[in-house]
DNA sequence: TACAAATGTTAGACTAATCTAACAAAAATA
DNA sequence: TATTTTTGTTAGATTAGTCTAACATTTGTA
């Protein structure tokens, strides 16, 4: 069994090797830069781990997830994003309050809790900040990038990024009222002249494939590709 | 803020003073056994807790709750036990299940999230161990105490005790079914001869109104008085 | 009441997780 | 390439919570 120190180590490497750029290892002052401890401490911990061989770690070089540390790296990330999805949609936190306390609940050792929160919620894919969950048995379900304008009627998707990255383009996104990860819908398509339809936080405009095609989307509900992670 | 272990260790003294009798303090011995710790741990933690003025105690005496240790005690019997009834209710853990995980998921620190399910659970007064749960302010209702052919027919009780002492009748009410704390249910009663029928754990039996009267019971549907802690 | 048993305390040691300060190696750059 | 800067390591100290072993006090009883 691990401590919750522990467990925070693996978690914060996994965030940095995996899911921050895909660089496969992580130096020990930024470990310890992304959990805010000193570098000597996180040195001590890195030895621990290698010894109990969660991850790759050699005197004087960078350090990596062994496949059981990831597995268990990702178990934690698991109940953190099922824990935050309940305490939005269950207990009415708003997204931004889900993260503190997720931290905590994240290290409750219970499978069986685990298990039938997931079913509670029905086995959801993403989170509140549309992140991706991991699957029970580690996988993660990722979506496919594509841009506003590819997405289906009725569909729901988020946005990643953007194509233009000019101050005229940017301040339009901002008026629009579009923000990075925020959930959008696709209301309809216009046969006339092609303008799509949006909604974003309530707020409902329309925008030309012109600039739908310059915002870069991952799609919620379309077909997606397993990371086995 | 107090640690996970400091927590306990009130928990524990409230279990000791208020809850299993009614003597208002315990030996070092006595709490430590009920933590599973040596006496020699208890006493430093003892200690402590004097200096942060949640208990009473002298060196060679016994302790016991300040009125803030009383208040932080309860704080965490609250979040145990709303804790257990979410596991149960929500969840679909069996009673003997939600402990262990309750004893985990109490030291975690979120007043919303301990108001939010309350209301979740709609402020539910009892768990599914039949015990009361303190309100937010916490006050505890505590159900009055009455003999089982007392109850009316409908009403959900617990046995917490029994009047004949008796082998023969011990037996009996082992036949019956009958377990402390285990719920009750008053099914009817015969116009006829008096005889009650009730359930216990899915098993229906009739008993006669002098075995009932020697079977001491709280009702969770009946008028309660509030006790201020 | 005196002694034995029960209860409680102290001292010293251990582990986990943290720190600071000094030092070592690797990387960047002049 | 030599030197500076960045990065990483080690040593030694600290705190919380625990232990064992020895000692002290209180309680109960012969």
């Amino acid at each position: 069994m691990l401590s919750t120190t522990e467990e925070n180590y693996l978690k914060a490497l996994l965030q940095l090797t995996f899911e921050q750029e895909d660089k496969a290892e992580a130096g020990t002052n930024e470990l310890a830069a992304q959990l805010g401890v000193k570098p000597a401490t996180a040195n001590d911990m890195l030895k621990k781990l290698r010894e109990k061989q969660l991850i790759h770690y050699e005197k004087y070089g960078k350090s990596s997830l062994t496949a059981e540390g990831k597995k268990r790296a990702v178990e934690v990330v698991r109940k953190h994003r099922l824990w935050e999805t309940f305490l939005y949609e269950h207990l009415g936190f708003t997204w931004d309050e889900v993260h503190e306390v997720a931290e905590q609940l994240e290290h409750i050792q219970s499978p069986k809790l685990i298990d039938r929160l997931d079913q509670l919620l029905n086995y959801p894919s993403f989170d509140p900040h549309g992140d991706v969950i991991p699957t029970a048995s580690g996988e993660m379900k990722i979506p496919a990038k594509k841009t506003l304008n590819e997405e289906q009627v009725g569909h729901q998707c988020k946005m990643v990024g953007v194509k233009d990255n000019s101050a005229t383009f940017l301040q339009y996104v901002d008026k629009v009222g579009l923000r990075m990860n925020q959930p959008i819908k696709v209301l309809s398509r216009q046969p006339y002249d092609e303008l799509i339809e949006i909604e974003v936080n309530g707020l409902k405009s329309s925008v030309s494939p012109r600039f739908a095609e310059n915002i870069v989307i991952v799609c919620n509900d379309c077909e997606i590709r397993m990371k086995s992670i």
